[in-house]
DNA sequence: TAATTTTCTTGATTTAAATTAAGTTTTTTT
DNA sequence: AAAAAAACTTAATTTAAATCAAGAAAATTA
């Protein structure tokens, strides 16, 4: 295994194992098939405030989040940004797939730690494992749901409402806690840092506040109207008395 | 093979399986595993006006439009609409790669004649045909590509600059000729048919005709400020000195 | 811990597209 | 071929969010 053309040691090599193995593109995979293939793992590094373009001539990798934070933007003329997906730890990004005409730039808001495997490796592991190559299909099946989702919210919902249905994730994913700083989640839902404040002062008209990151709730169900069925789906309460698709 | 629950003769099977063949999902597959997979295909007709909603607990399958047009749509309460996608002969598409809570509606706007495998059938296939599997996974990496490219125009672009864009894909890929109604196209670009029929008064002032649905361009190249990279790569004269992307 | 940078908030103003409204053209059905 | 429905266009008005501006709070760095 090589870090930055370095040859790793064993000690390292078994804590990316344990930590992809974890991963749901590695789920369900024979052991030893799986040991012999993350022994192909590279390790990159980048820098917060870094800027990279994934195009997929440079970059047909397909990359695991090990740690940090950054966005999947585009951009024009004017530097005008759109956030494709925000990814952080356990975050898979696969250029690889995409056109190698199709340029995705990566800015990291935090330092952060890639993995990767080459696209003629991970092509190699496809063909041989069946397994793995179901595992490929639902993650790019999730990618389309979850693009299809944002399609909706970015479209269809007011600003108020785009927030209250960030909030209602954060709550059943991230345990009522904003898992990022505002501006980014604003720019991820399509809206300025000076619109996803004042959508905050009116949820708070509603008993829905913000303290230092952590959602807080006069009514515990106060969200559940700015709630999609699947995102619901995750919910403890899902399809109960209180839920709003019941 | 069934239609409606009849069995068809011989004549149909061929002619579904000609079509069928020359889809991407099919390409490249073993002569004779592709005839005994094809045999297992259903046809169902739907009418204009007609709207199904695409839940995968009902429409776990792999739809292939065979003729016909119909849009995919996501609805909020107060009936607004956004169109993820617009389907056509030869288009697929495949709730059964949805979750089950995800319901996305089809809109018909022609008469359409589906063919359709169920999720067993293509789970079968996968796991029996190495390039099956790999074709699976190019036609969701496509519709990846195809809804972050999406994305981009709906959230970037001015109404002007939708229309233009859409124009010189339909100049690309169909030959100067708006393939849909302007009501359709204007709802896929998230704008109402108002706001497009403005673009286009403005667009004509760029020398950019719309005659009966054909483009007419007083300037080849007028368009080319509109075209994206990705869909450039399919272009004639993509990165030749009058190119946008040279 | 102080200094600096970045992030966040609030208010006034602008703006691009939606809405409302009404008429025209095209397509579909009878 | 006539009638009806659907699609399209143009104009006036409204509206939600962006922009512009300035200051407050929080996070980083020195």
């Amino acid at each position: 295994m090589q870090l930055g053309g370095v040859i790793m040691t064993t000690k390292q090599t078994s804590k990316y194992h344990l930590f992809l193995s974890k991963i749901p593109l590695f789920k369900n995979i024979n052991e030893q098939e799986l040991i012999d293939f993350i022994n192909l793992v590279k390790v990159k590094q980048y820098y917060r405030g870094e800027m990279v373009t994934f195009d997929s001539k440079e970059h047909a990798k397909c990359y695991v989040v090990y740690d940090g934070l950054f966005k999947l933007t585009r951009m024009d003329e004017k530097g005008e940004e759109i956030v494709i997906t925000i990814a952080d730890k356990r975050s898979t990004v696969s250029p690889m797939h995409f056109s190698k005409h199709y340029e995705i730039c990566a800015e990291f808001v935090k330092n952060t730690t890639l993995l990767y495997f080459n696209k003629d490796e991970i092509d190699a592991f496809t063909a041989k494992n069946h397994q793995f190559a179901m595992n490929v299909i639902d993650f790019l099946a999730k990618s389309v749901q979850s693009l299809m989702l944002s399609a909706e919210v970015l479209q269809l919902k007011t600003a108020k409402e785009k927030v209250g249905w960030y909030m209602v994730q954060s709550k059943i994913n991230n345990n009522f806690k904003l898992p990022y700083p505002k501006n980014l989640i604003a720019a991820y839902l399509g809206m300025k840092p000076e619109s996803f404040s004042r959508a905050l002062v009116q949820l708070k008209k509603d008993g829905i506040k913000v303290e230092d990151k952590v959602i807080v709730l006069d009514d515990i169900n106060e969200l559940c109207q700015y709630c999609d069925k699947v995102t619901g789906a995750n919910c403890r309460s899902f399809k109960t008395l209180s839920c709003a698709h019941y």
